[in-house]
DNA sequence: TCTTAAAGGGTTTTT
DNA sequence: CCCTTTAAGA
């Protein structure tokens, strides 16, 4: 199994025990390194249950194990994301972190959920401190293992800002609460781990020594808890074998330290080092140019990428007129070289920055028949439907399950509406007993309807009955949800298409319980199934075999490879994205840069990179500036567009404000053909809509807001219908900003 | 209490 | 553009 390796690769593969650094850039053959390696080891008579094998999804997961399993049958090994580690571990010590073993996972919309509520009981505005921000910055000191009191103490040690002040009250409250649920977040499952390990160093080195064969795959991205995972598990049994390539860390916005990578030959001092410079996958122009770009970076140790793969096409960069025009030429492209060239469909892959982009590429595919799969696992479970029969599934296994518990007791509505869940909760909470168990003692809640209380008790004792009818099958159980609570029967057959669609949703998700219960077989728990659930991730839907184009973004991109590559919109402040831009930080301008070598070095044979003259953005179309990422790199440009297009695109900087200013003329020139004040024609038709176009405010114009009464304009920006107006109200000094394009305020008297 | 409509605000990337 | 919150009406 040796033999068509490399000398580097084989020294990997055969490296035994110790400490092992490979450096791997792309398409060196790493996912290969590794698996040869872990079935040499177990024919070096390794125990599977002594492997650890951690990777970045769980798509890798089931491929490496899948490979694994083709070189040494009937040997199962362990292989998965450091989440699913984490839960499996703590599932079995739970009680050690306060938990118990049926813990709930919550989700990104579970912890907005849970902090609204938590604002509204510590009386923040939830407008001015949005959940996610809070959130935000809770995942920040999770990551960098800094609990509630350590950050709750900083703050009080330090000068912290408003926003600080709000995290610092929030967080506790937060953990606080999650504990009570007897629930955890995304970053407490790895947090908890580390707490764990730290505080018994009994239980540390007893799995020290179950895992005796550590291997992580992406450690350019592991952040700080997860280094201290690993560490701690190779301490007694330094057998730690870490892959990754600095120049491929794409997740410092996730807490992801790339000094993880390059300290470990200063944590192992007797480590090995491989370097896999060879590149097996992609021409050498496509190789030519992504090297090009990242040798741009500054904080970078040099590597040098080589193949004997052919020279290929050159890079090219394809222009196009806008959004619309891109999405259409890719889709003609692809169905021509597929029709015409033979193709295949799951030759191809689009790469985008942003989500949002996908939208116009999808159009487009569908409009030429063109068969695309799309990177969105995630988006399913995210889907409402989804979620409300996940969370009944929840309160049947987690009964303490508060953030589940409030999202469907009055789902679909049976009459528990805000005042009664305040008075139950308020109840709960004197009596320190849970929200279900309020539910089922309703009648002793005072000041309760008696409907409430009919309604509450009903629901009590459907999740009751729900929890008998757990046994052995999550399909059935779903079922039975489904049934009881008539979930679907509001949507009527098909009424319309949304209707449809979530009919499909339930569905999918009754298929996927199924498909679970016969994977699981005999070790069928509801835990397990919802713990899938929680941690699936957008790339595990994938499938390479079928025979579909793929859509994703850059991030998801990471880890595969295509004939064909497509990326789109290589624009400024989409790539690089304009947050990385606005502190002007290099580290993040850096980590973008980075983000385009990973997507360029995807591709095997063809690469093309686009951009447009105007991109519509949050529906607005905007021209947009060519990204400086491409000045970095060689590459042959394409561009079939209209010379304005040309004349745009062949623009440097100095011209660029000028541009703008003919541009701004134009629109102002535009806005002074709509009358100012509406017509009486207009009014006689009655039209709510002829009246609603607001434009041309002027500063010092007297206006009316159907809400706010009189006011003056003080402030004029932007122009045209993305520009912003600001009106001082006559009444209680309120000032309030508008957008142009669509906003209540009309003009009164002037014009 | 529920349904509907309009206002307002915010948007990277993901386990 | 999409999502959420808020207000009004049923």
């Amino acid at each position: 199994m040796t033999d068509n390796l490399t000398r580097h690769q084989r020294d990997a593969v055969e490296h035994a025990e110790g400490p092992l650094l490979i450096l791997a850039g792309p398409g060196s053959g790493k996912t290969r390194v590794i698996t040869g390696r872990i079935a040499r080891l177990i024919e070096r008579d390794v125990s599977p249950a002594e492997i650890l094998a951690i990777t970045f999804t769980n798509k890798a997961a089931r491929e490496m194990q899948s490979r694994v399993e083709r070189l040494i049958p009937g040997r199962g090994v362990w292989v998965g994301t450091f989440h699913r580690f984490c839960a499996r571990l703590l599932r079995g010590r739970a009680q050690a972190v306060g938990l118990q073993s049926n813990f709930s996972i919550l989700g990104t919309t579970d912890q907005r959920q849970l902090v609204r509520h938590l604002l509204d009981e510590l009386d923040i505005d939830a407008v001015h401190y949005s959940p996610s921000r809070i959130l935000n910055r809770i995942s920040q000191a999770k990551n960098d293992l800094q609990s509630a009191e350590d950050f709750a103490r900083q703050f009080e040690e330090s000068i912290g800002d408003h926003h600080q002040a709000i995290v610092a009250r929030v967080y506790p409250a937060y953990q606080e609460a999650l504990l009570k649920s007897n629930a955890v977040d995304f970053d407490d499952l790895l947090m908890h781990v580390v707490t764990l390990l730290r505080e018994n160093p009994a239980l540390r080195a007893q799995l020290d020594k179950r895992f005796r064969f550590v291997l992580v795959d992406e450690y350019q991205d592991t952040n700080s808890a997860q280094y201290q995972i690993v560490r701690a598990l190779s301490v007694d049994h330094p057998n730690v074998c870490v892959t990754g390539d600095p120049d491929q860390s794409i997740y410092g916005w996730r807490g992801a330290k790339i000094d993880n990578i390059l300290r470990f030959e200063s944590d192992y001092p007797q480590a090995k080092v491989v370097r896999l410079e060879a590149n097996f996958r992609s021409t050498k122009s496509i190789l030519r140019s992504a090297d090009s770009l990242i040798a741009h970076n500054q904080y970078r140790k040099k590597k040098s990428l080589t193949t004997d793969n052919a020279e290929g096409a050159p890079v090219r960069l394809l222009c196009f007129q806008d959004g619309r025009d891109e999405a259409d030429s890719i889709a003609r492209a692809i169905r021509q070289a597929h029709d015409e060239d033979g193709r295949k469909w799951s030759d191809f892959a689009i790469f985008f920055r942003v989500n949002s982009l996908s939208r116009e590429l999808e159009l487009a595919l569908s409009r030429h028949r063109v068969p695309y799969q799309l990177a969105q696992g995630v988006a399913f479970y995210e889907r409402a439907e989804v979620k409300d029969l996940l969370a009944y599934l929840r309160v049947v296994c987690n009964p303490a399950d508060e953030v589940s518990f409030r999202r469907i007791v009055n789902k679909p509505t049976r009459g528990i509406g805000q005042k009664t869940r305040t008075l139950l909760g308020d109840w709960a909470s004197r009596e320190r007993i849970g929200l279900l168990e309020a539910a089922a003692r309703a009648d002793e809640v005072p000041r309760l309807t008696a409907r409430a209380v009919k309604s509450l008790q009903a629901f009590a004792r459907m999740i009751r009955d729900f929890s008998l009818a757990d046994a052995g099958s999550v399909a059935a159980l779903l079922e039975t949800v489904v049934e009881r609570t008539r979930y679907a029967a509001a949507w009527g057959d098909g009424a319309s298409e949304q209707d449809v669609q979530r009919m499909a949703n339930v569905e999918e998700l009754l298929a996927t319980a199924r498909y679970y219960d016969e994977a699981a077989e005999d070790e069928v728990t509801l835990e397990g199934f919802l713990e899938s659930a929680s941690l699936a991730s957008d790339v595990d839907g994938l499938d390479a075999e079928a025979g579909e184009v793929t859509l994703m973004t850059l991030h998801s991109a990471k880890g595969l490879e295509f004939p064909v590559v497509y990326l789109v919109a290589v624009e400024q402040n989409i790539l690089p994205h304009e947050r990385s831009l606005r502190q002007g930080e290099l580290r993040e301008l850096e980590e973008e840069r980075r983000l385009l070598f990973v997507g360029m070095t995807r591709a095997e044979e063809e690469l093309y990179l686009t951009q447009t003259a105007k991109r519509n953005i949050h529906g607005r179309p905007l021209s947009t500036i060519p990204s400086d990422f491409l000045s970095e790199m060689p590459l042959q440009i394409v561009d079939d567009g209209p010379s304005e297009f040309e004349e745009k695109f062949s623009i440097k900087t100095p011209d660029r404000r000028s541009r703008l200013d003919a541009l701004k003329n134009r629109m102002a020139a535009t806005d002074a053909e709509i009358p100012l004040l509406t017509t009486a024609a207009n009014l006689l038709s009655g039209s709510a809509e002829s009246v609603k176009l607001p434009t041309g405010f002027a500063v010092g114009m007297t206006v009316r807001h159907p809400r706010y009464g009189l006011g003056t304009v003080t402030e004029v920006r932007g122009f045209s219908k993305r520009g912003t107006v600001e009106v001082s109200f006559e009444d209680d000094d309120r000032v309030a900003t508008f957008d142009l394009s669509r906003c209540p305020l009309q003009p009164v008297g002037t014009r």
